[in-house]
DNA sequence: TCTGGGGTCCTAGGACCC
DNA sequence: TCTGGGGTCCTAGGACCC
């Protein structure tokens, strides 16, 4: 068997655990750039508000109904996350992360468990020691404990937030009630298409054919068909090293200059060399991508992205930011309107197991010069040094006009409590 | 009438997830 | 005026190799 566990209305959860006087009441939390609405708690989904709804579209109606609107705080979220896993983590010896506020847990010869009462333990232990409330499912394949979790959600009055696919009654019935575009793994694309053959309920779409679902869904569709019959084809995922990391960005306005956004392209490219520094890795090839504004027709619509194969792994600031600002300069078109930009690093490996070659010099002093940077930026703060390409008095020109405090990760920006 | 067999690597495009 | 960010997997086709 296997169980999900989803934490409900994850980063309004994660406010209110220090707020609670935002409990019963509607609550968002936007994007980057206060841009769309990334997260709402069940009051808010009542008032009409929709998932990714752009929030000065909703300004009127978050007025109306009092919403209480927060900046995304992912250094509070993410720490949240760490200890709800680390929690859910002693419940068995086989878990997988699935995303910040999801968990697998894979309960092999856990035959004699009361695996109901299981999940209402696991329910009261994050609630209690995190205040986080979340949903179980359980079920004898992931996509299965998938619907039943979303089942838990749904009805959490009469589950008490933990629902059990543990027989074929219940497995029929479960499918014959979730519409197929809320299958786990079939999006917005395939459910238009199995809609247009009449195939409606995640039942339907279990009494297809193997080949009409292979054919239009390819392998993926038919693993996702018999693991919804109960017939495990998906496994828990190992944690595996990463294959990319990025950093890209939609600015707060048009840039038009080169010069702008190869600041920014420098930035993201810095940003990139510290995220692999910090998890040990070194990239081969680097992309980078800029373009116009989708929503404004009326502007050039020019993109462009290029890949670049560098001569030797690296994860130096100095290297990737050479590399990339050249590659902008072969892409970059005066006279256009520039909304997004970024830099992804690619092709990675271990900084440990580099393949050193006699044809490229490379300076040695990049790494004791970067480990140096990265612990000054450790303890005085986030990109107190950085490269001269890097516009110095900008700190981050990100809009984030309510962003709660780090209460868990600054000590200067703890709780405070008024008696 | 007949036209080998078995591979790899790369790219672009399409789908999905949270 | 303002519309997020970061990932994964699969397939088909084209090029190449012996």
């Amino acid at each position: 068997m296997f169980a999900l566990i989803d934490c409900n209305n994850f980063y309004v959860s994660c406010e209110r655990v220090f707020d609670p006087g935002l409990m019963g009441k509607p609550v968002v939390v936007l994007s980057n750039n206060d841009g769309c609405v990334i997260a709402r708690s069940n009051e808010a989904k009542s008032a009409g508000i929709p998932m990714g709804a752009p929030a000065f579209k909703y300004e009127k109606l978050f007025r109306r109904h009092n919403v209480r609107i927060f900046s995304a705080n992912f250094p509070l979220y993410g720490d949240m996350s760490n200890r709800v896993m680390s929690i859910l983590d002693g419940f068995t010896p086989e878990m997988e992360i699935y995303s910040i506020d999801e968990a697998f847990l894979k309960l092999k010869g856990f035959g004699n468990f009361d695996l109901q009462s299981m999940g209402w333990e696991m329910h009261r232990k994050v609630g209690r020691w995190t205040g986080i409330p979340i949903s179980v499912g359980i079920a004898p394949t992931k996509a299965l404990a998938k619907v039943a979790n979303r089942i838990a959600k749904k009805f959490p009055h009469r589950t008490k937030n933990v629902y059990l696919i543990d027989t074929e009654e219940k497995r029929v019935k479960a499918l014959k009630w979730l519409p197929v575009e809320d299958v786990w793994g079939i999006g917005s694309r395939y459910a238009a298409r199995l809609k247009s053959m009449n195939i409606n309920r995640a039942f339907d779409f279990t009494k297809m054919e193997d080949n009409r679902v292979k054919s239009l869904m390819s392998v993926v569709g038919l693993r996702l068909k018999h693991d919804l019959q109960g017939v495990p084809r998906l496994d828990l995922n190992e944690v595996q090293p990463r294959k990319s990391i990025a950093t890209t960005r939609t600015f707060e306005k048009h840039y038009t200059r080169y010069e702008e956004l190869k600041e920014r392209v420098a930035a993201f490219a810095s940003s990139c060399a510290e995220k692999l520094r910090v998890e040990g890795s070194c990239c081969n090839t680097l992309m980078v991508f800029v373009h116009g504004n989708r929503h404004r027709p009326d502007l050039p619509q020019y993109g462009k992205s290029v890949v670049v194969k560098l001569p030797f792994p690296t994860n130096s600031s100095i290297e990737l930011v050479k590399f990339a600002v050249c590659a902008l300069g072969n892409i970059f078109k005066s006279g256009c309107y520039y909304k997004k930009a970024g830099v992804i690093a690619m092709d990675l490996c271990p900084e440990k197991n580099v393949q050193l070659n006699i044809f490229t010099n490379r300076d040695p002093r990049h790494i004791p010069l970067m480990r140096t940077v990265d612990r000054i930026n450790a303890s005085f703060g986030q990109q107190k040094v950085k490269l001269a390409v890097q516009d110095p008095n900008r700190i981050w020109k990100m809009k984030q006009e309510r962003l709660s405090p780090r209460y868990t990760t600054n000590i200067n920006e703890i709780i405070t409590i008024n008696t």
